[in-house]
DNA sequence: CACCTGATGTCAGTCGCTGTCATCGCGTAG
DNA sequence: CTACGCGATGACAGCGACTGACATCAGGTG
């Protein structure tokens, strides 16, 4: 047993999520936070670089497997169905667990952090674009069919979250694609 | 004439541009700002509500001209052809003057001024789907229209400054938005 | 046993941002 | 004409996010 607790990084984590749902973001003090996990302010800063990026630990895995599963796509399939591959994937992710509630309650509480995962979608959007690329697929399709890949994301997404029953987020997010499908080639689908 | 010199916020804003393309954004406090500006730091937070703002004080128009566009648009357009008449609004604010430029380089080069500037693309999102909807189209189809949109004015936007040609903006966002349904709708245009 | 390493604590300092009060010229009611 | 209110600004104190520099203390390694 070493000479501090183990896991620093998941206990900050924790205690910011706590403390971000029973006060508020911007009630909250770096401090506090530290506190509460049992370390200093010091030490948060040295295993996350600013207050927000706590709430987004996980984004990084999350990229990876969007990246993966489009590059894992039959090289038959076109870009738009390369992106629904990945969309599935990242479907995957959420689907049974219902600890993203808390974690998206406190986002969508807070323009910060709104803004911040305006940035991470971003990134997933950029590094889609590469993978498409990787594809063979031209500059400017590639990083329209990532743009508009995320958008579904984003859109489907926050539908499942606010959706009072449990319809899988793979299916909403394959709804919302047919409806983003449906509206841009001018087939009125509503 | 006034005590004080007039267009406190417009000798901020053109203060604040120069030194972010003299020095960069982080090393340009606020202070420096409101000194060359003829004013004090605390007169800067009176006109701006923060550091980065100051770069972004026009797009609450840019927002009403876009939504007055797809509010203007005839009535028996579809949501995608009510979103390229605001898409070619918005290029007409940008065609002709070339001080864009170097506003966008400065945001380009900074991580938090690219970070606000997705916000602001975000809220234009979100204002153009409430202009679909007040067209009669569902939740769902609007804010999917709102959002392609949105980003075809990104990517088209990004080109057209990358360019080295001066193509108007408006040819670069139809070309973007139609290469946008090629690629969702599955006839690869390449 | 001495040394190095890595995670942490401690402290001081900068800067973004806010609340509060004072200042000052101008317009206006009386 | 004067006194008063008003609006924009300055001056100052203070909080919290974030950083750099240095000390501390386990455990592993020679």
């Amino acid at each position: 047993m070493g000479r501090w607790e183990p896991n620093a990084c998941g206990r900050l984590a924790q205690a910011a999520l706590e403390l971000f749902g029973e006060r508020g973001y911007e009630q909250t003090t770096v401090a506090e936070i530290a506190q509460r996990a049992g370390l200093t302010e010091r030490t948060y800063f040295r295993h996350y670089p600013d207050k927000g990026e706590v709430m987004f630990a996980k984004a990084g895995a999350l990229q990876e497997r969007l990246v993966a599963a489009v590059e894992g796509a039959p090289e038959s399939a076109a870009p738009i169905d390369a992106v629904a591959a990945g969309l599935d994937a990242l479907a995957r992710e959420f689907d049974g667990r219902g600890e993203h509630r808390e974690r998206q309650a406190v986002i969508a509480a807070n323009p910060e952090l709104r803004e911040r995962e305006l940035t991470k979608f971003a990134a997933m959007a950029a590094a889609l674009a590469v993978a498409l690329r990787g594809r063979g697929v031209a500059e400017l399709p590639a990083t329209l069919a990532a743009e508009a890949g995320i958008t579904v994301f984003k859109v489907g997404f926050g539908r499942w979250l606010a959706a009072p029953g449990d319809r899988e987020l793979s299916v909403v997010l394959r709804e919302s694609l047919a409806e983003l499908k449906a509206v841009t080639c001018g087939a009125g689908a509503s």
